[in-house]
RNA sequence: GGAGAGGUGGCUGAGAGGCCGAAAGCGGCGGUUUGCUAAACCGUUAUACGGGUCACACCGUAUCGAGGGUUCGAAUCCCUCCCUCUCCGCCA
């Protein structure tokens, strides 16, 4: 959420900032603006009432000790009378409030001054090239999910007969690696000062608010049936970034550096016919994550670590990989600053999305009220970053289309097989 | 699922219709004393929003788990919900 003040003290720029993610937003802020103008003026308007209700309330106290009870009739007439104007202008108080507070909720987050400009994932510059020498093939390879049907390890169409399309379900070796795979990103993330959390994965609808899901992305989320509102993690994310809502921080626990393995659900809604083959885009799917709450003046900084800590991963299991940072068009919605690592697909041959990191700034904090007490005990919203590290589903199958060989098997990457126990899955 | 007890500031905890944004203690901050540290003593110490100011000061409004209600007036009374704890049942 923008600060309802920034947006007052400075339209133009605001505008203009965000017109570089849509230029459809700038009409928002000035709806943003209007609406906020005729809420100040009522509200005025009710305060006044109430500092005249207060201010008698208490004289009908005093007149009650002093002169007894029926010496302040009149003055309780008076207040009846000012009751009625009250109950009307607050009547219209709160829905104007709410819609004011529903707008600030689906403005996204302004993109930083220095990112590129553009519209969309073609837009996108590398950062880091690839360093890690791409797998040269004597045969034609094969995409994940051929593999992995083949060694057994994948079977997509049990998953459909219990889940529906875009379901995994790994067995045998596949659910090992599976489990490998999250075993040894957590343990490097650990060894790196991340904090390891295992969350709930069913969160309240206040929780979503403040990770910027919901109000606008509510069709991309489970929802549970029934009151309260309860609904399935989408990222844990959501669970780590708000994990620290309840209290305020000091300055001295700062930087928080957390991790978190969940399984991550998502409707997936708009996506029909994109991405349908094997573990790419999935309902539900695993996930590590990497959360970090900054100071302010470290959250830059603090994302290029993050960016090195996630890379470090595919460094390790020497799958060939590559940055990119996301230009203004293609950022996500709570992010000022976005950088995907994309690895290897050699079926697809190109590179595809392993892991976003993204710099919120203090956009998820205010709607969360996450704030910590600086030195000079003032109250000031941390900045929050995530960050995938990584992916599981996709790692796996980079770590099959990448490691495959001519006779079906494939390999383990080093790194992976104290965790898998064994350095190959093999042909049947 | 059933019965009971609770939810108050950074923390502990009092308050039971007006004198309460809230006692006291702890913690924090500033100061005095002190070779340093500690201790002692004095003072100070919630947040948000609106107005105001160059900026302070200051003024107003709201906030005692959340939302409604009663009342001239609610932390306090009533209703609904959420959460925590204890006991019983069930269960991995």
């Amino acid at each position: 959420m923008l600060d309802i003040k920034q947006i007052v003290a400075n339209p133009e720029e605001i505008k203009k900032r965000l017109s570089l993610r849509k230029p459809a937003l700038a009409g928002q802020i000035d709806e943003v603006l209007t609406k906020y103008e005729a809420y100040k003026k009522i509200l005025a308007r009710v305060e006044e009432l109430r500092a005249k209700r207060n201010e008698m309330s208490k004289s009908i106290g005093k007149i009650k000790k002093e002169q007894g009870d029926d010496a302040a009739q009149e003055v309780m007439k008076e207040v009846g009378q000012l009751k009625e104007e009250m109950a009307l202008r607050e009547a219209e108080l709160e829905p104007q409030k709410a819609e004011i507070d529903n707008l600030l909720l689906s403005i996204p987050n302004l993109p930083n001054e220095k990112i590129p400009v553009g519209l969309s994932d073609a837009d996108n510059p590398e950062v880091v090239p690839c360093t890690i020498p791409l797998p040269q093939f004597d045969f034609t390879p094969l995409d994940h999910q051929a593999i992995g049907e083949k060694l057994g390890i994948l079977d997509f169409e049990a998953a459909a007969a219990l889940s529906g399309s875009r379901f995994a379900l790994f067995k045998g070796d596949g659910a090992r690696l599976e489990r490998a795979i999250i075993s040894f990103m957590l343990d490097l993330h650990v060894k790196k000062g991340y904090q390891e959390i295992m969350p709930p994965v069913i969160v309240n609808e206040n929780i979503l608010l403040g990770t910027g899901q919901l109000p606008k992305f509510r069709e991309d989320m489970y929802e549970l049936v029934g009151e309260p509102k309860q609904f399935l993690v989408s990222t844990a994310e959501i669970p780590l970034t708000n994990l620290n809502r309840v209290r305020t921080l000091s300055e001295a626990e700062l930087p928080i550096k957390l991790t978190a393995y969940t399984p991550c659900f998502r409707k997936e809604s708009g996506t029909y016919g994109k991405d349908t083959r094997g573990l790419i885009r999935n309902h539900q799917f695993d996930k590590v994550e990497l959360v970090m709450l900054s100071k302010p003046e470290h959250s830059y900084e603090m994302l290029e670590q993050m960016v090195l800590d996630a890379q470090e991963v595919l460094k390790q299991l020497e799958i060939p990989y590559h940055v990119v940072e996301l230009c203004s068009g293609d950022i996500g919605f709570s992010s000022a600053k976005t950088y995907d690592i994309e690895v290897w697909m050699p079926s697809e041959n190109k590179f595809r999305e392993i892991s976003s990191c993204s710099n919120c700034l203090d956009f998820q904090a205010r709607r969360m009220g996450l704030r910590f007490k600086n030195t000079q005990g003032k109250l000031e919203y941390v900045h929050t970053l995530n960050g995938s590290g990584l992916a599981v589903g996709r790692t796996f199958a980079a770590i099959l289309e990448n490691f495959q060989q001519k006779d079906g098997s494939v390999i383990i990457p080093k790194a992976l097989r104290p965790y898998f126990g064994k350095d190959k899955i093999e042909a049947k």
